[in-house]
DNA sequence: ATTTAATATCGCAAATATACGATAAAGGGA
DNA sequence: TCCCTTTATCGTATATTTGCGATATTAAAT
């Protein structure tokens, strides 16, 4: 874009938005429920699972680590991806929010 | 991107996506917002309320439309868009599926 | 010490997204 | 009929995203 406009918007609007971003991709998603399903705090099993080659996997991993849903930590050679429970509440708790305040003043106009 | 993976991943997880890319944008969370508090079904107030230009209004309007999250009708000379309940409704039992999924085997496992 | 396996990062290409000004289109009012 | 208002679309510039192969890195294993 030819600027960010972001600044211009409230800091709720920005987070729902941010949150929204982090799972705006199938991949994403995907990977996501990937290590919530595991017993254990697996690491790259999941390029395995996805449809991507292991460079592009672990570009996505690194936008959810931004984003604060996972936690990386280092595993021998192996790394060690785990959900980020705490901005994971928050997460559901920002849309929950975002829900009940659309609905609640819902004029059903059409 | 060089290809596009989509196809690769199911239609959950798509659905999920193309849900949280509509509103991964604080210019159409804010739009939604706007025209929920609305009593009466308006237009291009809109573009008042926002940090934008007009032009750039109508293109995330035309996002929000394309996600079926809103319509839009003629109304004379001005538009008049309200929130497709039918499909926010949706929008949000897919998300609290997400989360409920999600946090249902749920290891903690860092 | 060398090899191997697992990952992250780099470099690149192509596709999308974001933003704006200018312009077009369509209806209402003078 | 001729303007004015409202809104969509076009053209364009720039930024970001997505994807891959190749390469670097790191630690375990031999």
């Amino acid at each position: 874009m030819a600027q960010n406009k972001k600044a211009a918007f409230s800091n709720k609007e920005n987070e729902l938005a941010s949150f929204a971003n982090a799972i705006s991709h199938p991949a994403r998603v995907a990977i996501l429920k990937a290590i919530a399903k595991r017993e254990t705090c697996i690491c790259g099993e999941i390029v395995e699972v996805l449809p991507l080659a292991q460079s592009t996997v672990s570009q996505h991993l690194k936008e959810l680590l931004k984003a604060e849903l996972i936690t990386g930590t280092i595993d021998g050679p192996k790394s060690c991806y785990c959900i980020n429970w705490k901005t994971f509440d928050r997460f559901e708790k920002t849309f929950n929010e975002f829900f009940t305040n659309t609905n609640s003043n819902n004029p059903k106009c059409c």
